[in-house]
DNA sequence: GAATTTAATGTTATATTATAACATTACATA
DNA sequence: TATGTAATGTTATAATATAACATTAAATTC
């Protein structure tokens, strides 16, 4: 349960299209199982989204669907990650407004923490419970009582520095 | 050295005029020492900065920046953000898009910590080594190099809580 | 299975946040 | 004082996000 990789870089060697395509059926496992409409909109954004271990931004997920979906407009698009996000499929990088697929959606977690490379743009994704105590620790003897937290690292990854 | 608290919360009962003074004369200083120029503007700017220990958002500085400064439009207001941001005076927050002015800007520190409370709406930043070094460490163990790292975690602080 | 409700998507407009590009003014210093 | 650099002015526009209302599709109830 200790130092969970939630989502890992993309490695040099590793399928994409494994990738993406497990993505898709954990989402729609996790719909059936709360009864929630992975519609062919939704999922083919979290499609785009999962393009790559990139962050993606919201116009150009609309620029790729309005090329077979043309009547896509910013809200569906808005819409589309909202619903994602709300699942816990999609995660938003803040300090990008970007939006990265998650690798473990149907894995319960909360406040992740998110190491940014910055030569190739991948990300990964932690929950890391060593991180979220020393943060915990440190709110309590403030008397914060902390709702939601939000990690975001930028450095370099181990594929980029070899 | 260890878990300093860089800005606090609001209190209930600081006299914030104080509070901006220190803040406005530790910028001075700063200048003098580095020989930077805080222009009358930049001087504002870092007031309107400092108004409350919220984050301020940069349309509501123009705003405000406007009635004695007639000339101001939204490059006047990031221009000066830029510099002050530069200068360690002010940060940013990434997810609200707002910018703190910061208590210790003549101390060094980098990737600090901010509490939001959502309730009062004061943010308190702090630089504790013990989180960066769990972060490190965590980094470290997949290989990742870290470079910046933003950390803003959300809860309710002391003041609310009681 | 038709009627009704709710959820999803379409559509238009606009709000919010931020930067580019070039002109002008003020300051520092040679 | 001349000259170069830094700061500010000015106009335009890019990039990100949401409001508001109309329409369509799906689920539910009768």
């Amino acid at each position: 349960m200790k130092n969970k990789v939630i989502t890992p870089f993309r490695s040099s060697h590793h399928q994409h299209g494994k990738c993406l395509e497990t993505a898709i059926s954990m989402a729609k496992e996790h719909c059936d199982r709360t009864g929630l409409r992975l519609t062919p909109l939704r999922q083919k954004v979290l499609e785009l989204v999962w393009q790559n271990h990139e962050p993606v931004k919201a116009y150009d997920i609309l620029e790729s669907l309005k090329k077979e979906h043309s009547s896509s407009a910013p809200p569906t698009v808005y819409r589309a990650l909202e619903f994602l996000q709300e699942q816990g499929l999609v995660h938003r990088i803040e300090s990008l407004n970007a939006y990265v697929g998650c690798g473990k959606p149907t894995e319960s977690h909360q406040n992740s923490q998110f190491l940014i490379c910055q030569q190739c743009g991948s990300v990964a994704e932690l929950d890391d419970q060593d991180i979220k105590q020393v943060l915990e620790e440190k709110a309590d003897s403030l008397g914060f009582v902390i709702q939601t937290g939000m990690i975001e690292i930028n450095g370099v990854c181990s594929n980029c520095n070899n």
